[in-house]
RNA sequence: GGGCUCGUAGCUCAGUUGGUUAGAGCGCGUCCCUGAUAAGGACGAGGUCGGACGUUCGAAUCGUCUCGGGCCCA
């Protein structure tokens, strides 16, 4: 095939070619820094405050969780923050003063760990350290990384008020996690009682829940014949000795057995068996009878039998008792919900003093709730001769040794279960009973000024998280009303340094001195002067500024006692909304939103939920929104060892704070979050695009000012289809915003940057950019459409891409309204939609033309394949139609007709085929028009002008426009 | 073991009250352009919707079971 070659003229300077400064690459690792500290120096986040404030629709607050303050944040922590920040700034952007006030948590085990093995490696004795010296080491170092955090949160791009965090250890933040206990002291909840609380022998201290730690191990465990009492009416059923056979994993409870608990409902078995040379009957529940009684297990057992006679646990408990095994000893058979027929033998071995079921059972039935263990995870003195002074794990040992010995030991088997166990010092828990301090979730209370019927913390809480909150997703609310529903009360005391002091006082009797009055005294000197009062001053000193404090009668103060306890870590942050919320003006109670991992059902939403209804009856929140867990590519759980494992700030320093608020906006964060450092690093070509789409944009705005030169938009045309887009993406994206589908949002903007425009309207419009001449009305109507686009991009982008958003709005030249006085583009307003009304004929007719632009590319395609057609401008695009009415409809998009995919010309003309009202016919048009040497576009025209033979018609009156020959 | 929860192309996500050959973007492959150029465009190949069984004329969508994850608890 022949070609005409034009005249290679240069025509290149003649054109209205991209220009602009916004660079394509980002350089974020050197350029966020940068742009950090401009808003540092302006003021940004006050500067939107005040305007909010004044200009606003009210008071929109975000409660943060604290973070611990230890170590530098992890993933975890980025996504977190980062979801927060985009939230607030959409709030903020809706209109709303959103103040944002970070927190730390920052008393507790952890610290005052890691505190102690830095003591132990300077080669100093931690023992011989007074506590205050400890507690001292302890602000230093969590001071320390909450400054360390705080600076690596700011470097994310999170905004708020990052030189007055809270941090729980602040005098002021104390006193008032004081008042709130006052509160519950008030309410008549708080209580000391022995229970058995998870406890660490190795730190010898009780723990909480969060810092229990379950690992697989392999213990031996034990069914044991405890005889049935001689008296009762089962045993006198037969004529041999009947036993109980119970299981258990932990044998060194044994000698704090109180009780056997069995299911009010199973049936329970009796077999005849031989063992040791004795005829005897066990008793198990029925559906386990083949499993204790099969092979390996008895130890030595024959001439197995079931007798047909069966029993229910209920009657079971009516008509028996049993005598402890090794122990003079008479206990009762009680019934209990939690008993199942999964494992063991349907019989459960009760120690009220060793475990959490087995005290609420004792609790039921009046038994004492007895601890034979001591701190030290040895025996006490009450318990047989060989086990005195023994410790925990060597008695299971001697206990097995002695039930054989008396021959009680029905056998003893190998078990795998997942154990809890300390997690710093990673050795197991016991359940050992102490003297605790619990806040009662059962007792009703009132609160001054209720009016109505008393009711318990469970009930409220119950009532609340009803209807009261909003949970996202929805399934929030089952999950923390089924802990609430569960939960046993609280026990809110510590053995441990590096805390809040409980404010009790001892006298001389050992009566606890708690009053709202005294907890509210040590409160006003701890406000004063911090925590360490409650170790340097004397109970005098401490109460002496209320004299209503300590009643006369009470004792003299110069002679009580100081608690040595203090605060459960999760009392200290459950107090936030009180600490901060209330007590700071430029915040509200209750919050709008408290956002967390969806680990915090159980722990921060929980534990500031109910501190909250003991002190004021309200929810803190209105809103409780969770993420799921970072996990490994495949689905499973991170750690630090992992190839995958992502280091936040690594991450940060190698592709910037940008690139990665963008991947947490993409993840659905309601589900796992699979992450890697490959993911990442991938991730980085959505952030080009997006980036690259942008600047195209802002490339044909250099000489377009609005004022002067925007163009009304017609509907019937592509620009009024790209108008009417990004009304709909402007709508899509609010609203995604609001329901927190961050991951929608940023679906919806980077495909409409990739697909709306990048590969439809801004290739569409490139002949008419560059082309036209500068004021052409079709080119001035395509900038007034993408000055409207980049304007409303970069906004609606500017919650999480808050660096590049704000690089692009400096780019944007002549910003109408009020965006044009902005200093920052985070000032600015959500875009809104232009009050355009399209018709649904309108948008059948876009349709239509898409739809024609489908057909048209594929023709293109084939061309290409088959005749080695390689650009679109020498082709001509025909539009076969009938319909009169079409057709003018059609006309009316002018050149839009040929842009839509490039070609050079398009034409109308009859159909020559049945079928749809309209048609495509895409034809190469290289052997019959001669090509523009400007447009290189493939046109009849071109050679019409006389002065310019080689352009065409249009061309050539752009060239004559700007009145200079190439 | 229990509660809650998730499982759609290599990746990230759509799939409305069950209804035509399950969609998008990215990535990948092939090609084109060289006037968005360390850019841009076109086309193409990828999925038995974790699995099984059921309900139904019809199921990715409903039910039961099962497998595999996650969080929290024991």
């Amino acid at each position: 095939m022949t070609q005409e070659t034009p005249d290679k003229k240069n025509y290149k300077t003649t054109l209205n070619l991209p220009q602009t400064a916004f660079a394509m690459e980002a350089k974020l690792t050197v350029n966020e820094p940068k742009r950090l500290a401009m808003w540092r120096e302006g003021r940004l986040y006050e500067k939107v405050l005040t305007d909010r404030a004044t200009n606003g629709k009210g008071k929109w607050v975000l409660h943060d969780g604290p973070p611990f303050a230890n170590g530098d944040i992890h993933i975890g922590h980025l996504i977190n923050k980062t979801l927060k920040d985009v939230i607030l700034r959409f709030r903020t952007m809706e209109g709303y003063e959103t103040p944002y006030v970070p927190g730390w948590d920052c008393h507790g085990l952890p610290i005052e760990h890691k505190i102690q093995e830095e003591v132990k490696k300077a080669g100093k004795d931690f023992r011989a350290m007074g506590t205050v010296e400890v507690r001292q080491l302890c602000y230093a170092s969590a001071e320390h990384f909450a400054k360390a955090q705080g600076e690596q949160f700011q470097r994310l791009g999170i905004l708020g008020d990052w030189a007055n965090p809270y941090l729980t250890m602040k005098p002021e933040y104390e006193a008032e996690t004081l008042e709130v206990f006052a509160r519950f002291v008030e309410a008549g909840l708080v209580y000391k009682q022995l229970k058995p609380v998870p406890w660490s022998v190795a730190s010898q201290t009780a723990l909480a829940d969060a810092e229990l730690e379950y690992k697989d191990v392999e213990d031996a465990s034990v069914y044991v014949e405890f005889p049935v009492e001689a008296g009762t009416e089962v045993a006198k059923k037969f004529d041999r000795p009947v036993y109980l056979i119970v299981w258990t994993t932990t044998p060194w409870t044994l000698p704090a057995n109180l009780a056997i608990a069995v299911n009010a409902t199973m049936q329970y078995a009796f077999i005849e068996y031989t063992r040791a040379g004795e005829k005897r009957i066990g008793i198990v529940a029925s559906e386990l009878c083949d499993k204790v009684f099969g092979p390996g297990l008895g130890q030595g057992i024959e001439e197995v039998r079931v007798l047909g006679e069966m029993m229910t646990g209920e009657e079971l408990s009516k008509r028996a008792e049993y005598v402890h095994p090794f122990i003079e000893y008479k206990g009762p058979i009680l019934t209990a919900d939690y008993v199942t027929a999964t494992d063991g033998t349907g019989m459960v071995h009760t120690a009220p003093g060793h475990g959490e079921d087995d005290y609420d059972t004792g609790r039921k039935h009046g038994l004492a709730v007895y601890c034979p263990v001591l701190a030290s995870g040895r025996f006490d003195d009450t318990v047989p001769e060989f086990l005195r002074g023994k410790t925990v794990k060597e008695s299971n040992g001697l206990i097995t040794e002695e039930l054989k010995s008396r021959g009680r030991l029905f056998g003893v088997q190998n078990i795998l279960h997942s154990y809890p166990h300390d997690w710093r010092t990673k050795t197991p828990i016991i359940f050992r009973a102490t003297e605790q301090w619990f806040i009662a979730m059962d007792k009703p209370f009132q609160l001054s000024g209720d009016t109505g019927t008393p009711q318990s913390l469970r009930e409220r809480a119950m009532t609340a998280t009803e209807d009261g909150v909003d949970f996202i997703p929805a399934w929030g609310q089952a999950r923390l009303q089924g802990m609430l529903q569960s939960r046993p009360d609280w026990c809110i005391s510590r053995q441990r340094a590096w805390g809040l002091p409980i404010p009790v006082f001892y006298n001389e009797k050992d009566e606890p001195l708690l009053t709202p009055a005294s907890v509210r005294a040590v409160a006003k000197r701890v406000r004063e002067k911090g925590s360490d009062v409650w170790f340097t001053e004397t109970p005098t000193e401490l109460l002496s500024c209320d004299q209503t404090a300590c009643p006369i009668h009470f004792g003299e103060t110069a002679k009580l006692r100081k608690e040595k306890d203090i605060f459960d870590v999760w009392f200290e942050s459950g107090s936030s909304w009180r600490a901060v919320l209330q007590s700071r003006s430029t915040l509200k109670f209750p919050a709008d939103l408290y956002l967390e991992g969806s680990d915090q059902h159980r722990g921060w939403f929980q534990l500031s939920l109910l501190p909250s209804l003991g002190a004021t009856g309200q929810a803190p929140y209105k809103q409780v929104l969770t993420h799921g867990f970072v996990v490994k590519p495949d689905g499973t759980k991170v750690s630090k060892s992992d190839k995958e494992y992502v280091k936040a700030v690594d991450e940060i320093n190698r592709h910037g704070a940008d690139v990665l608020r963008l991947w947490c906006c993409s993840v659905d964060y309601q589900n796992d979050i699979p992450a890697s450092p490959k993911a990442l690093q991938e991730f980085g070509d959505k952030y080009r695009k997006i980036r690259n789409t942008l600047r195209y944009l802002l490339s044909n705005l250099y000489d377009f000012d609005p004022k002067t030169d925007a163009r009304e938009v017609p509907p019937n045309s592509l620009d009024g289809w790209a108008m009417y887009q990004l009304d709909l993406l402007i709508a899509d994206v609010t609203e995604s915003y609001d329901v927190y589908q961050l991951h929608r949002v940023f679906r919806l903007l980077h495909d409409f940057c990739s697909v709306q425009v990048s590969s439809i309207y801004g290739n569409a419009m490139k002949d008419r950019l560059y082309c036209e001449m500068p004021n052409s009305p079709l080119r001035r109507r395509c900038q007034t459409v993408m000055h409207a686009m980049v304007i409303a991009l970069s906004k609606l982008l500017a919650p999480m891409l808050v660096f590049t958003a704000d690089e692009v709005w400096e780019h944007i030249p002549h910003k109408p309204g009020k965006d044009a006085a902005l200093q920052s583009i985070h000032l600015a307003w959500l875009p809104e939609t232009s009050d355009a009304e399209v018709d649904e004929d309108q948008k059948e007719e876009w349709e239509l033309l898409m739809r024609l632009r489908e057909d048209a590319l594929g023709q293109l395609d084939k061309l290409k394949k088959e005749s080695g057609l390689n650009k679109a401008g020498e082709a001509e695009i025909v539009y076969q139609v009938d319909d009169d009415a079409l057709r003018r409809k059609l006309q009316a998009y002018g050149t839009d007709l040929e842009d839509l995919v490039g070609c050079g010309h398009y034409a109308f003309a009859e159909k020559d085929t049945p079928g749809p009202a309209v048609t495509v016919k895409v034809v190469d048009r290289r052997n019959d028009y001669a090509a523009c040497a400007r447009s290189w576009k493939r046109r009849p025209d071109v050679g019409k002008d006389a002065d310019y033979p080689d352009l065409s018609t249009r061309d050539a009156m752009a060239m004559r426009a700007i009145g200079s020959l190439p």
